[in-house]
DNA sequence: GTCTATAATCTGATAGAC
DNA sequence: GTCTATCAGATTATAGAC
């Protein structure tokens, strides 16, 4: 990590402290401890904290939005594919790393904060509703509920999964959830 | 409100700007303003600032407990029931002020102010199951998925709607996550 | 019990040397 | 570009008056 550049060390230790502690929890100070550099660097490069922690937000919205294609696209019913996406590995315990900027009340008043946030989710949101309505279009799904209305039951079911199982310290209320989950979605599918 | 004593109204204050802000967010100095009273009243009554917010998040605990009880209990079948939880009225974009705290840094990682928060997910998470368990029992609901499972997910679409919704700026994506839900449980009610 | 005064430390940012 | 030095203000807490 030393052998990048001083400003790609920045973005990289505010993205990693946004995930763990946030907007309001990340001092500048702590960033430039874990990137290894000195205040001037920070200020050279950005306009202050604000600025910096906009192009962590962008990189880890890029590493989600990344995994959710990798998970979603490729081969298989709609089914397979949802299943696939849902049970993809994941480091449940520290949460998601965009779902988790919504509760930080900075992050939801400045709009240059929220914006890639909802952006990155609205993105994966969409790529789910896309699965979905190939499957009803295919007859592999009953169309009963709206492909956006599923999908965003889906996504939340991943998002709340997070906050229960951070709440008890096990992963196993974040299984439990998908579990519960897959086996709604089972019932949509249609058996020929 | 300043008609309560000094140890009520720092509580009080303490709730609100947990459920606003959360902990790492919220200062002692801004629990003082909110609450009006001076620096002493806070260090005599409380140890510091984490044992104020033990005593914010039992607050918030107890009223979220109190209103998940009054929707899940009383007349009807399992679905309706479900369905009253689900629709009851919330302060959407302000978030679930137990929920929330889960990605509150120092919440996670001091057994403290976490327990209070755990206690409460569980305790609603247990009265969704025994709605469904009971709804199975009675023959309501086709029991192919483990009463704790469902209760998981319909607990995380909730706390993921939440997500969602502040993202955007708008109600709607929860109000779309719990109609794709209701949607899913609906193809779980035994039809004569 | 409640208040104000004080203090050590941290926060977010600027100045200016190299 | 990157660094260290510096700074005004906030944070968390203590001391001691009333």
């Amino acid at each position: 990590m030393t052998d990048k550049d001083a400003r790609t060390r920045l973005v990289e230790g505010m993205a990693d402290l946004l995930w763990e502690r946030g907007y309001v929890g990340t001092s500048p100070s702590a960033v430039l401890a874990r990137a290894g550099v000195g205040q001037g660097s920070l200020y050279h490069h950005f306009a202050g904290k604000q600025e910096l922690a906009v192009a962590g937000i962008r990189r880890n919205a890029d590493t989600l939005t990344r995994a959710a294609r990798d998970a979603l696209d490729g081969p298989g019913t709609a089914y397979e594919r949802l299943e696939r996406f849902l049970l993809r590995d994941r480091d449940v315990l520290r949460g998601c790393r965009i779902g988790r900027m919504t509760q930080d009340p900075d992050v939801f008043a400045a709009e240059p904060l929220r914006q890639p946030v909802a952006d990155a989710l609205s993105w994966v949101r969409g790529a789910i509703a896309a699965v979905i309505e190939q499957g009803q279009a295919r007859g592999e799904l009953v169309p009963v509920i709206a492909p956006d209305d599923l999908a965003g039951t889906i996504l939340s079911t991943l998002q709340g999964g997070y906050v229960l199982a951070r709440a008890d310290h096990d992963e196993e209320r974040f299984t439990a959830a998908v579990r519960g989950l897959l086996g709604l979605l089972k019932a949509l599918v249609v058996t020929p």
